[in-house]
DNA sequence: TCAAAAGTGTTTGCAATACACCCATGC
DNA sequence: GCATGGGTGTATTGCAAACACTTTTGA
C-alpha cells in the first residue's frame, strides 16, 4: 500500500485532483423483500472495520464521476446482481457522530425486489448476506436501525398512493398475494371481497389465461400489473389511494 | 485574504484536521410563504460567484460540528430571523454538473413560515431577499429550479396527510383562510359549507372568542389549530386526510 | 367429504357532493 | 339597499364495510 502526499491550499483543488471518492459521503441501501408473507430487510455482514461481522445495510462511497443515484444503483447491483430495481431515494442522515471516528454523511436509498429475482452476492466488502424480517430485526450498527425505520414509514405511505406494491411480487400474481402484502406491511386485515373490488375498479390489472398450480384448493386466477395503463390514468389525472 | 496549505496524505485526515465545513457538502431551503391568496417562496439575490447576482435558494455549508437539520435551521434563522420555523428534509440533489466548477452535494430542506413572522435579513452571501409566487419564478441558477418543483410536489403530497397548512398561516385565522390555502395550493375550488364541515369534524380546531375586524361583510369567528389534540388523535389512530 | 381458498351478491350506513338559503356588516 | 363573505340545512349519490353465500380444487 503506497501513501501519497498531496500539497493542497484547499479541498476544492484537492477534490478536483482526485479520481476517486467523494470521502465524508456514502450511500446506503435498504432493500425490501417479500417472502413467506413477510416483509425482510436484506442485510450484509460487513467485512471491514468499524463494526467488522456485524451485520449491516449496504453501501459504499460516491465516485466523483457518478450522481448519487448511480452510486446507490451500482451498489444495489452490487449486492443483489439485478439491474433496474425499483429505487427511489429516501434522504440524507447526517448526525455529526453517526459514524465512529469520522465524519460520514450518508444518502439513503431503499428498493424493492421482487421474489426470486435477485441473486445475493458476496461482494468484496461483505462476507455474507441474508433477509431478515423487519419485525425481527438483528442489531445493526451506527444509525442504521433508525435509516430502517424511517424507510419502513415512508414505504408504507409510499404504497397508499402509489401501486409501488408490485414491485415486490412475482410478475404473474393472484389477488390474495396483493392482499397479504397490504396486509403484511400495515399491520390490518382486509376484507377479501372488498378488497377485490377495490383493487379491480382500479383497471390497473390484466387477468391472465394462466391459474395457480399446486395448491390445495381451488386455483385463483394470475394477474399482472398494466403499467402503461397506470401511467395513461396518472396523466389523466387518476389517482392511486388505497 | 491568506492561504494556507497543508500537507495531506487523504481526505479523512485533512477532513478532521479541519475545523471548518464539509466541503463538498452544502444545504439550500425552500422557504413557503402564503401572502395574497398565494403560495410563495423565498429567493436571495447572490453577492458571490458563481451566478452573482442572481435569484437563488439561500443555502450555505454543513460545519463540522453540527448536524444537517442544524445547519439548516442555521441557515434557515439567518434568512429570516427567525427561530424553530417548520422545516422538513427534501433530500439530496447530487448530479455531476449540478454545480459549475466542482462537485457540490446539497441536501435541501423545506420550510413553512407564517405571515408577519419573519424578518428578512440581509445575509454576508447575498444583497437582497424576496418572496417570489411559485407560479412566476425568476429564472434560478444550478438545480434550483428543479429543487423547488420538487419541494412543491412534496408540499401537496405532505398537505394531504399532514395538518402542516397551519404553518403557513397566522396563529389565529377565520377558515376561509384555510380553504384559500389548500385551493391556491392545489390549484382547485372546494365547496365551502362541505370544506367548513369536513375541517370542523376532524375536531383540531379551536373555536375563538375574537373575530375578524375592518372587513367590508359579516366578520368572521377565527379558530386556532389544536396541536396537542393533534398529536393525542394520532396516538389514537387517527389519520389527517385531505 | 372435508378443508381451504376462490369468487359473487347484497345490505347498510356514512360521507362527499351539490345546491338552496338566511345572516351580518360596510359602503 | 346591495355587495360580499359568513354560516346552516338538506337531498342525492357513491362507496366502503360487513357478511352471507356458492364454487372449485387437492388430499
Amino acid at each position: 500500500m503506497t501513501i501519497t502526499y498531496f500539497l493542497c491550499k484547499n479541498f476544492h483543488q484537492f477534490a478536483s485532483m482526485s479520481n476517486d471518492i467523494i470521502d465524508p459521503l456514502s450511500v446506503d441501501c435498504v432493500i425490501f423483500g417479500f417472502e413467506d408473507a413477510r416483509l425482510k430487510v436484506l442485510l450484509y455482514k460487513r467485512s471491514i472495520e468499524p463494526a467488522f461481522g456485524v451485520w449491516a445495510l449496504p453501501g459504499g462511497f460516491i465516485r466523483y464521476d457518478e450522481n448519487i443515484a448511480k452510486a446507490s444503483a451500482r451498489v444495489l447491483e452490487e449486492v443483489t446482481g439485478v439491474k433496474g430495481l425499483f429505487m427511489e431515494q429516501l434522504g440524507a442522515f447526517g448526525e455529526v457522530d453517526r459514524f465512529p471516528g469520522r465524519r460520514v454523511i450518508t444518502v439513503v436509498y431503499y428498493a424493492l425486489v421482487k421474489p426470486g429475482q435477485y441473486n445475493i452476492n458476496l461482494g468484496p466488502n461483505a462476507s455474507d448476506a441474508d433477509w431478515f424480517e423487519v419485525k425481527k430485526l438483528p442489531d445493526t450498527p451506527f444509525d442504521h436501525s433508525k435509516i430502517i425505520t424511517s424507510a419502513l414509514s415512508r414505504l408504507r405511505r409510499q404504497l397508499k398512493y402509489k401501486p409501488i406494491g408490485f414491485n415486490l411480487l412475482p410478475d404473474k400474481f393472484p389477488l390474495l398475494a396483493l392482499q397479504e402484502l397490504y396486509e403484511a406491511i400495515f399491520g390490518v386485515d382486509f376484507d377479501k371481497p372488498n378488497f377485490r373490488r377495490k383493487i379491480m375498479k382500479m383497471n390497473l390489472l390484466i387477468p391472465l389465461q394462466e391459474k395457480q398450480t399446486g395448491v390445495a384448493h381451488r386455483s385463483a386466477r394470475l394477474y399482472k400489473f398494466d403499467k402503461s395503463r397506470y401511467d395513461s390514468l396518472t396523466e389523466k389525472g387518476f389517482i392511486f389511494e388505497m
